[in-house]
DNA sequence: GAGCAATTTCTTGTATACAGGAAATGTTTT
DNA sequence: AAAACATTTCCTGTATACAAGAAATTGCTC
């Protein structure tokens, strides 16, 4: 952060570290003093930025080299990732960042579908106006991030939506399991969302906002259900999950 | 195992095995050849069969000692342990049994109630004869123990029961979160449920079964969410969770 | 005898050395 | 030229040594 900001960017930058404040934090007992802690921070929001994509090689060394770390930092981390299902470990082959199957999106949807469609009536039950107050504002955050074209801040931002709104039933465990389906999420859209449009959504949360204001149980879990099959709906699940790339159809073409 | 073991007495304790095969197994995804497997698989066991208690303590030296491993080792197992919210890392405190606060259990049944009802419309569609024949297995065995007076051996059988009805709706993420919630379950039993009597719920696990058979989902539905609140119900949450025995109550009486 | 402070001890946090397995590359043989 | 084999290299698995923090014990003062 440089000494030159002005205020009303600070102002607005520090707003934005609050709405996502949560997600990162999620799951965190201690407090991020120690060393894994902000190495596991940086790591996910790597992934979940998508600057690490699915596939990528994480090797201790060199991870070890760039954080400053001893390797046994750097593994507690990984193994805390594999746990959470975004990284993948083989055994003596090393750590990469996890590449969903389409069976593995499916299913993470479902459960999805499950969970955030069954509480609603909490939902409901608890809702708080401070609460509905700072959802309100993550749409609007929403909105501003996809006018101004940030289609990845619109997408965590999404994400950072469902994630608040499932914490006002206030099951923790819950909450916990829906975070990692959220990260997952971002995993997916990165395989197999590659001309991702966050446009069409925004507005179902602007509309599920308005359900739960009213306190309409039924309509809220439909348009939710709806909500989700959209976004899986977005998808682009034919493309073919190999290893390698598919040199066969990118060098087809008479001239390379 | 002894040599002079008859061919019944194996047969029915291979039988055994292979009915708490999957619970102890599931989420591994590597072969159980490296050495944290084991030791995962036995302090696992430990504490979902209440040889471990709530509240008792993991120190690594003790238990590299007890197992023939290096620390490291330890520090593994109890980090995915911990992750899996079986144990409780304090940071330069140690590890211990995870001790379930009141509110931790109720969030796990009502995670349950949603989860085991939600998704009885999948295991109805997906049902196979052979599904069934060992879920009734189950049951029986379940039965057997009982009968038996077997307690300890009922509980796990009914944690497995749970476990492979809803591994019949596919979902490997929802599979995976219950196998959580489930052990969890046994931490809970072992802290609120002292006098723990299984007898109440087996008939249950029948009743699901024939109506599974007869592919009636709304009883089904309604069955499983009476029975996980009889199972809720008989634990006795107004017990203090307190560090210390309660020492007034204890001696409250004219006579020690 | 009670309260406070210093020290000791027990336990975990981190780094590093070494062992060992898997894949890739280069070599030999047919 | 192709396939089997050997070697090398890279990476992880495990043990252990040392650093450091928290709690318990001890000793001191009032």
């Amino acid at each position: 952060m440089g000494v030159y900001m002005n205020d009303s960017l600070k102002a607005r930058s520090l707003r934005l570290d609050d709405l996502l404040r949560s997600r990162s934090r999620r799951s965190t007992r201690n407090e991020g003093s120690t060393k894994d802690e902000q190495v596991y921070e940086r790591i996910f929001s790597a992934i979940i930025a998508h600057r690490l994509r699915p596939g990528d090689r994480l090797p201790e060394d060199a991870l070890a080299e760039t954080f400053e770390v001893s390797r046994t930092v750097i593994r507690k981390v990984l193994q805390r990732l594999a746990h959470e299902r975004l990284v993948n470990i083989q055994a003596k082959r090393g750590a990469m960042v996890s590449k969903p199957t389409v069976e593995e999106a499916r299913n993470v949807f479902a459960a999805r579908r499950l969970i955030e469609t069954g509480v609603m009536d909490q939902v409901v039950d608890r809702l708080t106006p401070a609460a509905l107050e700072e959802l309100r504002e993550l749409t609007r955050a929403e909105d501003r991030a996809l006018e101004a074209g940030n289609q990845r801040l619109a997408l965590q931002l999404s994400g950072e939506f469902h994630q608040r709104l499932l914490d006002v039933a206030g099951n923790e465990e819950l909450s916990t399991f829906l975070a990692q389906l959220l990260s997952r999420s971002s995993l997916i859209i990165a395989v197999y969302g590659p001309g991702w449009k966050g446009a069409s959504h925004c507005e179902s949360h602007t509309v599920l906002l308005n359900e739960l204001e009213a306190g309409n149980v039924d309509a809220l879990r439909q348009t939710m259900g709806e909500h989700l099959d959209e976004l899986e709906a977005a998808l682009n699940m034919e493309a073919v999950d190999a290893d390698l790339p598919d040199f066969k159809r990118i060098f087809n073409g008479i001239l390379d």
